[in-house]
DNA sequence: AGTTGGCACTCAGTAGTGACGAGTGCCAGA
DNA sequence: TCTGGCACTCGTCACTACTGAGTGCCAACT
């Protein structure tokens, strides 16, 4: 019951921040949302969430803030999907219908995107080239370090040494290698990868057989490897003018983003792996593998033809965020795009 | 005698305001100047400089700061290249040569000039295709009015209208026509733009003959209608991080930059004719285009192989810049690159 | 004529101060 | 379990005074 009206308050908290930018006090909160309760309730309420961790203060008697933890929680449970106004949809399918092949698709997607949700823009170009895992090798050279070696289809071989944060048994490898080999050959690069994520134990509970993160040790460096082979595919990037609008914190967030979105391997890392129907991936803040990108957050997901995640689209922008309308955008420019390569 | 001086005052001033990012005041430049006057001396020389345009102050009792005018003369007049040292040198070459391919040539090219810099760069690829003028005719629909019709060798058509700014009679058109023709008829869209432009008179002396511009208003018509021809070339862009540097005067400054970047046609016009031979051409703040860019400063050269000007590249920063040290970067890289395209 | 020192003046920037108010935590009572 | 009240914290704002860099101008000097 309480329970209820504390992810009330943090929704209401994450939305109201987001609105005005800065941090949420116990008063203003129950004016602006009709919470039937008293400020002296909600102050309660988010002492608890700031013991729980899902948002701060700036400073003590300042309003509060969400964490990147808050807003994982709200973009997972708490946040309705704002669906795309009919004038927005013809916006969409008429800015698009107007492409006349696949350059200029990406390009127009790029823009459309970029001025939906007033972040910067990133697509990824359907890639053809679909290079397959032909086999992967994992070689124990002691008992903490192992030599992962990755070959592809089209021949080339990636090694990458492995030091792993506890030791691992002679049977316990066997038994990796072959979970890896059974999620990885075969596939496409971007399957494998998210295969192989998917393959990970998500906590190694207690027990005999906990792996003390080994397992994730060696599937990230496998992914690493494998996502570096990406980087002969192109991305476009557009709406950059929107970084503008960061006005304060600009060094710390709009440098390395400047930077991040010049390095089209980080971009692609970022984007991560394809997820297809109507899934959208949020990464927030600190989340993501790049330190420095740690206000910043991705919203992606997968497109291509016949629900076959060819390639992947999405926004980069600060975590405080409009994350319902920016993760429909982004679907309903997913969701044209590949209807549109499904007619091509 | 004291007009040297003045020159040197105002050099010292540039230079200054260029290395504090300050209001530069008469006290400190005669200390960190060896110009043997008092601050007194210079302070009467820094009204003259004021009264002539060439520097102003942000508001009552702040140090000078140079103005367009005055970085214009600095780069005409001022300013001695600053030669690139042997380290750098070898460090551009050996950073272009490892190029396997033109497309490889580009992206280090816009990488290493960027660092050079620190300054956002721009690399138009060497363009192939070379559509050349087939046509241009002049018909004057009034006295004032002017239509102007340019057909290419891939048979586009491109018509403007051009409003005169003073009456232009028969004979005069005739005129212009025949030189028009003359200077562009049978040339490489980049190599009309500039015959067209060398043919305009600069300054249109008194006299009879005196045209109030009007010359000007239809070779700027016809030389914008080529540019737009251009736009399938493409660019490539990169350092856009070193943004992240302007600090202060933001929203004013970068966020139009950005919005340039991204508009490929806009860069090409800011880029502007391809010149070449060691020429780097210097486009100063509101001399431009574009108004909102009036902060921003182009330097810019042609290059390609057998010093025939195929392509340009150069970088785009604030005014307030190092022009010496980037004109010799610019210019270096240029060399380079025509180099190494020589042998390719 | 050109240069210099002196002087009064301007004005941006920098504390320092005090009032204000938004916001909190906690507690006693409903 | 919720609420009202209360004391407390602390950032923000407006105001003040001060400082100092810098100017313009003038009279004197070379």
């Amino acid at each position: 019951m309480q329970e209820d009206r504390r992810l009330a308050v943090l929704r209401a908290i994450v939305e109201d921040y987001v609105a005005t930018e800065e941090p949420v006090g116990s008063k203003a909160l129950v004016e602006r949302h009709g919470l039937g309760v008293s400020p002296a309730t909600v102050r309660n309420d988010m002492a608890v969430l700031e013991d729980e961790g899902y948002i701060t203060q700036p400073h003590t008697s300042a309003g509060r803030v969400p964490t990147d933890k808050g807003y994982r929680l709200f973009v997972d449970r708490l946040s309705t999907v704002k669906p795309m106004t009919g004038a927005e949809k013809r916006a969409i399918s008429s800015f698009l219908d107007g492409a006349v092949d696949l350059d200029d698709v990406v390009t127009r997607s790029v823009r459309l995107l970029s001025q939906l949700t007033r972040q910067v823009a990133v697509v990824q170009y359907p890639t053809l080239s679909r290079s397959t895992v032909r086999h992967v090798e994992l070689v124990a050279l002691s008992p903490t370090r192992l030599l992962a070696v990755l070959i592809l289809s089209t021949g080339r071989v990636e090694q990458r040494l492995v030091e792993l944060p506890a030791e691992l048994s002679e049977d316990a490898l066997a038994d990796l290698r072959s979970q890896v080999l059974q999620a990885a050959t075969g596939q496409v690069i971007a399957d494998a990868v998210r295969r192989l994520r998917e393959a990970v134990p998500e906590s190694p509970g207690p027990g005999p057989d906990r792996d003390d993160g080994v397992t994730r040790a060696v599937v990230e460096t496998l992914a690493d490897a494998m996502e570096d082979h990406r980087s002969d595919e192109r991305i476009a990037v557009g709406g950059a003018a929107n970084l503008a609008r960061y006005g304060d914190s600009f060094d710390s967030a709009v440098r390395p983003l400047l930077e991040a979105l010049e390095e089209h391997v980080v971009l692609l890392k970022l984007l991560g792996e394809a997820t297809v129907g109507g899934t959208v991936t949020v990464r927030i803040g600190a989340e993501g593998p790049y330190e420095e990108l740690a206000s910043t957050s991705v919203v992606a997901t997968g497109y291509g033809p016949r629900d076959e995640a060819l390639a992947t689209l999405g926004i980069v922008g600060p975590t405080r965020m409009d994350y319902p309308g920016t993760m429909s955008a982004v679907r309903a420019v997913a969701r044209y795009v590949s209807r549109i390569l499904d007619e091509g």
